[in-house]
DNA sequence: TTCTTTTTTCAAGGTGTCGTCATAGAGTTT
DNA sequence: AAACTCTATGACGACACCTTGAAAAAAGAA
């Protein structure tokens, strides 16, 4: 699957694969650009380019996480978030001294550490905006907000209404069978039934379409399911 | 980068004036304004003025730089690097736990002092005089003082309350689920419960909005979560 | 055309979510 | 220690939303 907008990049330096490898996968499940860096040396060569968040181990075999954290103060704005192994009053008074934004103290749950990255981007305001836009802006999809406009009106759609919109408009052309969608709009486990779908699509229709009985977006596929037709506009 | 208002007014007490010298001259060098005191006394009276950033040395001939800290502490919130000769541990926890934000062991190299003190009034500019203002002054919040006012009457908010507010008006617009606002509000990787942000939802309604059955400002989306909506005031 | 299959639509009932309250516990202040 | 405030939580009603079955309409096949 794939995203219009680019999504954020973050810098994990840690020498201790085993941690960073799992902290990688988290970050990347949330939609993050994850580059790697296991010594402090490969840390500074990588931040020539721009990341919008680090974390950084403190402790680092060949240099001290600090000074790599001067090193990025000096050359951009982009959230520190410190590894430390003490839990001693005087590692978080070293680490926030330096312009460390956070610190998470080892051994830490994967989760909380994706929750403060979240909490950081989202802070820094950098959390980048996602509107997808069909027909020279005729529709648009708050995917971020969860917001629908049609012809530059909101129109309220419900949750199950909305997931289903934005499976199909994510690719257009693409047929999704009806089992597809309640997979999608229900959970993996659920009992769907096919009618469910037809109810929503129905109700979808008369929200966004402007002649429901001629559907311009959202195409019936005989004997498939639905699909969704749009010109994702430039921008 | 330098700052197109005023400088920052640095405060050093240090009674060996080959080391004040040298340090006022880095700091002059990097553009803040720098004042010495060379006894407690001396900067005592100094003290009645403001400075964003106090270096203090812990041994003075008059008077325990500790006594010089509290005093300063209790008039304003300015970081305080401690200047201390001694590298023992007794030393820092002593200077920690007076309220100092930062300590470094002589003899230090000026280049370090200035990243430090850079690095403090970097992230206490962060959170400088900043007033959040809405709808053409019909709510204000202070982000510094944790305090709100709805059409210029003062609103007393419980800290849980301006936390779930702040994190909404951050972002007008945008949705933020309730495990996102139990991870602001109560920390991350607590195991919150739903109904606890809608409580705190319904006070904060209650206090900030007109009528809490039709909110202004503090929407909600169902299925989701809550959003803010207002429009941010220019200046 | 007529028949069969699939889709659309509708309304009723079931489910889930939200707002509210009362209350107990945690944390502060006096 | 007592009084107080703040926070977390469970219960419950109100209401929005979802699901479902059946009937009507449409599409394709013969």
């Amino acid at each position: 699957m794939m995203d219009t907008g680019r999504k954020e990049s973050i810098l994990i330096v840690e020498d201790e694969k085993k941690i960073s490898d799992i902290v990688k996968a988290y970050l990347e499940k949330e939609g993050y650009v994850v580059r790697l860096a296991e010594t402090g040396e490969q840390a500074l060569r990588l931040l020539k380019g721009s990341f919008d968040l680090v974390i950084l181990d403190l402790m680092l075999p060949d240099m001290q996480g600090e000074d790599i954290c001067r090193v990025i103060r000096e050359g951009s704005d982009a959230p520190v978030i410190m590894l430390t192994a003490k839990s001693g009053e005087e590692d978080r008074i070293k680490g926030l001294g330096i312009g460390a934004d956070d610190y998470v103290v080892k051994p830490f749950s994967p989760r909380e550490l994706v929750a403060r990255v979240n909490a950081h981007l989202r802070r820094a305001g950098k959390t980048k905006k996602k509107i997808l836009n069909y027909n020279r802006g005729a529709l648009k999809i708050d995917v971020v907000n969860f917001e629908v406009f049609r012809e530059n009106r909101q129109v309220i759609l419900t949750p199950t209404e909305f997931r289903i919109l934005l499976s199909l408009a994510e690719n257009p052309g693409r047929v999704l069978s009806r089992e597809q969608l309640v997979n999608i709009v229900q959970g993996y486990d659920f009992e769907g039934y096919d009618r469910t779908i037809d109810a929503h699509v129905k109700n979808l229709r008369h929200k966004v379409e402007k002649d429901s009985k001629n559907p311009e977006f959202i195409k019936t596929v005989y004997g498939i399911g639905y699909k969704f037709i749009g010109v994702p506009d430039e921008n």
